[in-house]
DNA sequence: TATCTAGTTTAAAATCATTCTAAAGAGCCT
DNA sequence: AGGCTCTTTAGAATGATTTTAAACTAGATA
């Protein structure tokens, strides 16, 4: 199977119809390797494969894997949005002053007891961000 | 002590001239109830207040009471900037279809395990969200 | 393979929360 | 009261993200 019938057939099962742009963009962010990008990043990559994708679509893209479960929104500030290739579940720690974001692997952070959902909810996710910052600041 | 006064005092101590904008919004925000406001929210309250307060200040008086503990920032989407009024140490629940945030008491949560900051740094906070969605969505 | 249609992409304009600006105002110290 | 610095103000500017309307394409059908 062609790397581009792989991607595709991806999209295809994630539910996306697998366009060129889409497909570009998965042989990018979804080959296996765990990182953090935004918008920006991302559209860098592209221009860097010497390929070109419109602002527009890099945002619905980004959102559209998203929903679609492969990738992960990571919340950490508000400044713009920034998206895991990682959608394992793992934690994160963050330094606010050089927006500096690292993966805890998932035994890292033992949860020994959570409260139960509100009435008449589910539990979809738990998000651990441990901020953190440099001892001489 | 009058509760201008009070207020005037309380943000003294936390290394903020007390101005008449500030010290209507200390009063409106921190008298003790626990709730989540944003800027757009506050302004609200200023306004059914009988005041008037300009959007800039809103915003700079809600980074610097944040700035100097006496709110929180939340994070949980990056649409706009979510503020607690309980400064304590405590959780979240949000669920993301009715942007709705829910506190959760500080002992409900039990971190059994966590991993020891990167070198060089050292851990500041552990925010914990909840994410939930309605049961049958 | 030619055709059709719904879903996509595009560049550009629009939106919207937030920050910045420069001028006017107000704490607070002497 | 005088003066100096920090604040507030309205409005402009910024910047990430979304929307728009027209051009395009994946995939189904004949």
């Amino acid at each position: 199977m062609t790397p581009t019938a792989h991607f595709a057939e991806k999209l295809r099962l994630a539910g996306l119809r697998p366009t060129r742009q889409r497909v570009a963009i998965a042989a990018l962010l979804l080959d296996g390797r765990h990182r953090h990008v935004t918008a920006d990043s991302l559209t860098e990559e592209i221009t860097t494969a010497g390929l070109h994708v419109s602002g527009g679509t890099v945002y619905n893209t980004l959102n559209q894997f998203t929903e679609a479960g492969l990738l992960r929104r990571v919340m950490v500030h508000n400044d713009y949005s920034l998206f895991d290739t990682n959608t394992d579940h793992h934690h994160h720690f963050y330094e606010a002053e050089n927006d500096q974001l690292v993966d805890i692997p998932h035994d890292d952070v033992i949860l020994a007891q959570l409260p139960a959902a509100p009435d008449g909810h589910e539990i979809k996710a738990v998000d651990v961000v441990i901020h953190i910052q440099s001892k001489d600041s």
